[in-house]
DNA sequence: GTGAAAGCGCTAACAA
DNA sequence: TTGTTAGCGCTTTCAC
């Protein structure tokens, strides 16, 4: 491939000259500037970014880190980032951690060789913490997206779980349920604890029963979630309504009931935080929180931009993106007749 | 950060030892490479693999670009691509040329600055040609996946469209259907064409009658695709089955089926090419042709490394991965009784 | 087993 | 308006 070098030679002038051209860092003669342009394209020049970021000490170069590719909340974040980037003059580097604390570290040192700019971090879980200590440590400026991590003040673009599990609760008690399960996901999932606290809260605001037995934990990703179903079934006083922290949670659900002959929304009702458009189309089912997913993304690297370029205030910022709760036909008035 | 001369200074030793150290590049003496990882680490050094890419001339960084990372089939693929680069030491950037050439030839200029190594690509569609072109001339690698290009001889990794498509029509017209409409995608992309291609040369093999009325374009992309099922709609003679091109078009057909009051499979059956695992879970719904995505990723990876270490055979290869039809309920036999 | 020198492709800083 | 020099962080080559 062709070096800045051999256009300077083509065009008859210097390196310099040409790297002026390139970046319009300086004033170069019309005539000039026509003659490098052409020798450019002759040679179809691209320029080494390599050996740019080398001085620069920038790449342009931001990363964007989350949990699973194949959740739709994040693959629609995924495009929110890629538009910002790409509006912002920034590439972006995908990095898909599996909810795995050891794949989240071998990413980012990864990026740290690889000098990225910023990360956009969804962080595993609460162990993410030491990852996010080394980026912070080397210098790495991120913005935590839709998850956060105790004890570490940083930039932050989340959603509102108490308030969207508040909703989707208070929607299934205007509606008769009184015995409602919640199917929550791993502890050290801050959302998924916000999730629960909304579920318990709303409970204890309606004077209602809360049952242990009720309250199961299980993995956020999609999957067999039998186990979990298989205790939630097994229970003497079975529930009307099925709260579920997440859009897998949720359809793992579903599925096992099936299995067990229950059918939604006529035996047991179902709701979900995070919609899933796909299924939105061929059959608007799930009532659901939907949070503003591509949102999420754009802002994270709005934010993540300003900390790079220092544009932003010092102070660390919090973007809060309320969920929207959409009604569908997977939750029913229990006191309605069926159909 | 801190520099390869750092951690030298730090374990008393020249930049080169710590080279060796980091790279088994050479002998080094027990005692020292002690020493140097010491330092390693209590600097908390990473190296800058831009300034190694530099030298090297080779960065490690492969790319995936694909046509739309909304898409399943997409995302399931760019799973097993990441797998497969993990495993052999390789970053990976994606790409979402969103089925625009424009922004493909923005994205490859920018691959070439940032010097990758290779190339995984799945064309926005035969106008592709000029950007793989671009890359050749160049001398970078790639390997064209899903999708083929008329005119180009290279690697590549494909599904089989036209055996795909007469398994789904074979279904169908075993099932009694003899008008079956076609709602296929752009001429300009392969794959549309061979599956087009499939509708009809099953339809000769049975001696039914091909009504151009029945064939109907569209885009591949998730969205409304209202006048296409408008056209459909106003038919004098209506079909009793849609084949659709891929699992987006199936959904906006339905979509709009429904809101003309048509039930799937009672009034219409519908198949289509690519499954959605999501909506599978939910209720298994639609009959399709299943292409094996993940492999496509980790075959595309696999077959673009050897190419790039030059341990491939120096002629090209295609890798064909045939699809698997899954029977659903979006399809029934025409002469049944209805349940 | 270890180090010194040179250079990868580019740009900052200064000089002309 | 243009060019020269030096150096970014690393590895290759060759010498010890």
């Amino acid at each position: 491939m062709p070096t800045i070098l051999d256009v300077a030679r083509k065009a008859n002038v210097s390196a310099m000259t040409v790297s002026r051209v390139i970046n319009g860092s300086g004033p170069v003669n019309e005539e000039t500037r026509r003659r490098v342009e052409q020798a450019m394209k002759e040679l179809d020049y691209y320029p080494n970014s390599n050996a740019r970021s080398l001085v620069k000490k920038e790449t342009r170069l931001l990363s964007l880190l989350i949990t699973d590719i194949t959740n739709p909340f994040y693959t629609t974040l995924a495009r929110g980032a890629e538009d910002a980037a790409k509006r912002l003059g920034y590439r972006l580097i995908f990095c898909n951690s599996d909810e795995d604390p050891a794949k989240e570290k071998e990413y980012i040192e990864m990026l740290l060789s690889t000098q990225v700019d910023g990360v956009l971090f969804a962080p595993s879980g609460d162990d993410s913490l030491k990852n996010l200590r080394l980026l912070r440590k080397q210098g790495i400026p991120f913005v935590l997206i839709d998850r956060e991590v105790p004890n570490l003040e940083c930039d932050k673009v989340l959603g509102d779980s108490m308030l969207g599990a508040h909703k989707l609760m208070e929607h299934l008690i205007e509606n008769g349920h009184r015995r409602i399960a919640c199917i929550t996901g791993p502890k050290h999932i801050s959302t998924a604890r916000d999730r629960l606290q909304g579920y318990l809260a709303t409970l204890k605001l309606h004077d209602l029963e809360i049952d242990p037995s009720m309250i199961i934990e299980t993995e956020y990703t999609l999957g067999s979630h039998q186990e979990v179903m298989q205790k939630l079934l097994e229970l003497q006083t079975l529930p009307t309504a099925i709260f579920a922290a997440n859009n897998f949670v949720a359809l793992g659900a579903i599925k096992e009931l099936r299995k067990h002959g229950w059918k939604v929304p006529e035996d047991i009702s179902v709701v979900c935080f995070d919609d899933l458009d796909l299924l939105q189309d061929l059959d608007p089912f799930l009532t659901v929180a939907k949070q503003p997913s591509y949102d999420f993304g754009v802002f994270g690297v709005q934010m993540l931009v300003e900390r790079i370029l220092g544009t932003a205030t010092s102070n660390f910022r919090t973007i809060v993106l309320p969920p929207e709760i959409i009604i569908r036909r997977s939750s029913r008035n229990i006191n309605a007749a069926l159909e």
